[in-house]
DNA sequence: CGTCCAATTGAAATCGCTCAACTCGGGTGG
DNA sequence: CCACCCGAGTTGAGCGATTTCAATTGGACG
């Protein structure tokens, strides 16, 4: 039973295997990493994964659902830092000092494998393409985060809207979803925050959006209609 | 007097080597490290040291001087995604894709090391507290830029400008500068593109702080004058 | 069926931008 | 050595995008 249980969630069985740490690992290499891997039940929306200032001791692969990560200021407010989809690691970021900055919450239902660090820094002493790996997603990662200040620092409201419906359109379809009709999991005031935008300003992009027939929204559910013109919005 | 010349510019002697990759490195391993190192002599300022699309070969950690990171939209306007001092490392987020996403140019007369990335590769195979220390640059560099965002997302053009301030203030002082004085070594535009601020604005927010004598400004030269009140201000 | 939070909508206020003119300082060439 | 020039920086005025405040609608769920 047990047996059953560990091929079940095994990497070797994970659809994700070519987006996630796995990538490039074969034979026995690939057992090691997949025996330091920590499963779970899946989570409920909303619950936290960890919070910020937590002491970091792993980091997490989203295996299904979602997740953000957010930052609380001095004042109180939360501020998201970012959107984590199936595939992705969140924790990077604790690397560095051993406290996590941000903390982590599930956006829906989402299960995780959990990688302990200190056994993952051992392994890649052992087996040299799982730093590299860990060094590709990082810097992967750092650019994403370039592109996402550039964005926000001097794009208009609309063109920000825009271009995290294509990067969530891009990711969704590397994922083997449709690059155009996806759900979001996350709130209007959870993207304003991210996209550093009043809630009220999402609101109203969505329908000026939809007005211009370039999306199409309902509730969550957001279509894609236009991709050539929408991509033409964030220069 | 190659021999010389060699020690000159050896890790071993350079002030830097416990902000830069040799952190925890000792005897041999720091050695061996040091033999990859490439040197040249000091760049003038406006020096490219690679450009956007740039096929990535190597990670350049500044000896001194200062660099400014940049991209390009599609529009061919320019836009500033970092800062960098003596001790750190650019070229990190080309790891991932082996192209430059970001163009890096001196902002002053500026002297690199250059570290072959597939020379570094080899030597983390054998030396795993060069991984673990390269991890933990693009940590914190993943951290830092986080931290930018979440400023740029949804703060005051005056708490942005305040909070480079105060960057550059704990940077310098870790270096051994004073924290409170220094000398801008990049241009109005250049802050205000990194910040996503109009120039004008920004020379409007420094005449306001320093009519408010939060700081002294003189051409390029600052003064920080109220580290608590403008600590204050960036929440 | 009522409650509560998320989302929408409207109106007024504001922050930062754009456009335009002007100043200043450093470097160059006569 | 001085006058000129050019780019960087400053200053002012008006405008516009986005925010804020306030009220309302709508859905999900008990």
């Amino acid at each position: 039973m047990s047996v059953l249980r560990n091929l079940k969630i095994a990497c070797n069985n994970c659809s994700l295997q070519q987006l996630c740490i796995p990538v490039g690992l074969e034979g026995e290499d690939f057992t090691k990493l997949e025996s330091i891997v920590g499963h779970s039940r899946p989570l409920p929306r909303g619950k936290h994964i960890y919070l910020p200032e937590d002491r970091f001791t792993s980091l997490y692969a989203i295996r299904s659902g979602s997740v953000k990560t957010y930052n609380v200021a001095s004042d109180g407010t939360e501020y998201v830092t970012g959107f984590y989809l199936p595939g992705e690691i969140i924790g990077l970021d604790a690397v560095a000092t051993g406290i996590h900055p941000c903390g982590a919450r599930t956006l829906e239902t989402t299960s995780l494998c959990e990688l302990p660090y200190d056994r993952l820094e051992d392994l890649s002493a052992i087996i040299p393409s799982i730093s590299k790996q860990l060094l590709r997603i990082m810097s992967q990662e750092l650019h994403s985060e370039e592109q996402l200040l550039m964005m926000v620092g001097s794009q208009s409201a609309e063109a920000r809207l825009v271009a995290l419906f294509l990067s969530l359109s891009s990711r969704f379809s590397r994922r083997g979803y449709s690059a155009t009709e996806f759900v979001l999991s996350m709130s209007r005031s959870d993207i304003g925050s991210f996209l550093g935008l009043a809630v009220e300003t999402v609101s109203r992009l969505l329908k000026r959006l939809q007005e211009q027939e370039l999306i199409q929204v309902n509730h969550r559910e957001i279509k894609l209609l236009e991709m050539e013109k929408l991509r033409a919005m964030v220069k």
